[in-house]
DNA sequence: GTATAATAGTTTCGTTACTTAACTATTATC
DNA sequence: GATAATAGTTAAGTAACGAAACTATTATAC
């Protein structure tokens, strides 16, 4: 059993190094953006991608977004009250309601995502061919993570 | 000028699907373990993790952490309160106030960590030598884009 | 087929994390 | 030595959450 890899040790120790200051960076400067040219905070803007990215329910989005359903079903209110999402029930069963993107709420998405893919692309600007492709290759290796189930599945003899 | 790269347009897009929601998932699962079994809140575990990193001033560490000075000021409060952390004085200019970490501090931050490492560790462990090694690798250039500075340094003539 | 349980969403309430603006203390500058 | 700049804090307001309690709808049990 090759266990305890020194490889992934390596791998857990750099990602800690690494992300959460990056993500702080990132979260700052949406913040900045979102707020000051746009209409909305940072969580809504992330409310937002997660409902463009494939309508589903509140539930769902919950899950997927890792907080509680009261938070998404406020974050809901406060980006139906703009005119950027709106809800809608489903007809086949009525406990379930699901957020849509309106087109102003589409419009805004893509408006943001603009600025900062636009500054993502400054900040990568320095970086060589190959460095980009490490972060491309990196990408599905993490996402890996997040399929786990977080148990180790104990198992039933 | 080979300035709007497939290859930096594709990692931009991966890092938009993968960091944010791994990223949600870390940070649920902090909550969880340090709010259950420890004294403190998912914030103030990070802000902890940069005190140990390198005893800095509060503008420092609200720098490095990307949020207001205020904000660092409250998260010393309550983590002073607890008996996390001190705050230090410096003599040479008495403008600058330091944190420090407590005893209790480091061993509440090494519980913790050996927490989280142990779950991503779980979390890892279908990853194959290869993929660590991606993850490793691509750290660095992320770190890259932390060091640009945010504007494209207009140049003087 | 009603009673009971389970599930999706919401409301309420309290806590924490932030920000901006205003204020204090200390050091630099002219 | 007056003025400006800088580090930190305080104050006040907003947003993001979670937990618990509540409503509406569908599933299960008997």
């Amino acid at each position: 059993m090759p266990s305890s890899s020194r490889t992934r040790e390596q791998a857990i120790e750099r990602f800690w190094e690494t992300v959460p200051p990056l993500w702080g960076l990132i979260r700052s400067h949406i913040r900045e953006v979102a707020t000051a040219n746009f209409d909305i905070t940072v969580e809504q803007f992330h409310v937002l991608r997660f409902v463009r990215r494939g309508p589903g329910s509140m539930s769902q989005l919950a899950a997927a977004k890792n907080i509680s359903r009261p938070a998404i079903s406020q974050a809901a209110d406060a980006l139906e009250r703009k005119g950027y999402v709106r809800r809608v029930g489903r007809s086949d069963d009525r406990r379930y309601v699901e957020l849509e993107l309106t087109r102003a709420g589409n419009d805004l998405l893509d408006a943001v995502f603009d600025e900062t893919r636009a500054w993502m692309r400054q900040r990568m600007r320095s970086l060589s061919e190959t460095e980009l492709e490490a972060i491309t290759n990196a990408m599905p290796a993490l996402r890996k993570m997040m399929d786990e189930p977080a148990n180790p599945a104990v198992k039933k003899p």
